[in-house]
DNA sequence: CACAGATTGTTGCGTGCGCAACTATAGATG
DNA sequence: CATCTATAGTTGCGCACGCAACAATCTGTG
């Protein structure tokens, strides 16, 4: 019972939750309730082109690759899809003639997502619009410091997720 | 031809798209790769508790609503699922026997969501461990201005979508 | 070279969700 | 009071996704 009373003293009063103080609460519920509203709206932009937002950011990976090609389970990590997912969301842009499929000549197990000049096209067209929306819907609103805010703050966040996954 | 000048002399250089800067750019694009591996790393930490974040959201609506009762459409509106989504969602914790459905006196054709004692017995001792998954992915990264910043601009881009929602 | 283990992509299956159609009930309007 | 419209919830259907299993291929070690 000793032993336990002094492990108390050392690692706090029975190490109690520590609870969100009124700014944490604020910053961690109106990121986590707005967020999704907020890329559904921007996703609703999208319609018009015949495209969702997942089908969109396939193809601004692809436009910032070089060749405008990658194999295909980079373009999945890049997108945080499974292979498998990947696999299904390839079959709709492919359909579309927006991305082809073309084989790997160094590995033959791989495949390469091919940026058609359809799809370039297609995005040289909505990418204007899609800025547009996102500004309207959010970083018009913010002030320059709250935007330098978000970006530090999710590059740590980011950076952090990405240190805990490496130690598995 | 003469036309065309003039209209574009008024609204600006063929309007052209308003593209981001290097710091709005890195508040879109940190905001939009990492809130989704956010969200998905705090889930995993609620897999012990056989709770995914919908169930806990629900829950927690559920905890603090008067009599820890909600109508299912309220509730699914707080949740942003639709009606049919909040059905289904139902049918798992109502399984669990965390919450109840009891039927609503004042309208035949609503049902409530009532949180069980069991369903609140499980939030308390989850919530702690939640609060500390919230705090090490996010929070305790972040400096104080960094979470006001991330608190004002998602309440102000809350409001705005809520607005427009209104305006249809 | 042979073969064990890792990597890449696909497929079957289960899950969670939205939409549209439906039923039941409430409220409004003649 | 009759009826018409709005609202609440469920169900059928389709879609996007992850996981596990699988086939094909690559890599490293003897």
């Amino acid at each position: 019972m000793r032993n336990y009373l002094q492990l108390a003293r050392i690692i706090g009063p029975m190490a109690g939750p520590r609870w969100l103080n009124e700014t944490e609460m604020l910053a961690w519920r109106s990121f986590i309730t707005t967020s999704g509203d907020l890329i559904r709206t921007i996703e609703k932009d999208l319609e018009r082109f015949g495209l969702d937002f997942g089908d969109y950011q396939l193809l601004v990976m692809l436009s910032e690759a070089p060749g405008h090609r990658l194999r295909m389970c980079d373009l999945a990590d890049t997108l945080r899809l499974s292979r498998s997912g990947l696999t299904r969301r390839m079959q709709g842009v492919v359909k579309a003639k927006l991305v082809a499929r073309t084989q790997n000549k160094e590995d033959a197990r791989s495949a390469n997502a091919q940026l058609t000049p359809k799809g370039m096209a297609l995005l040289k067209r909505a990418a204007p619009h899609h800025v547009e929306s996102v500004r309207l819907q959010m970083i018009d609103l913010l002030t320059e410091s709250e935007a330098r805010a978000i970006g530090s703050a999710f590059t740590k966040i980011a950076k952090h997720l990405d240190a805990q996954d490496r130690a598995q």
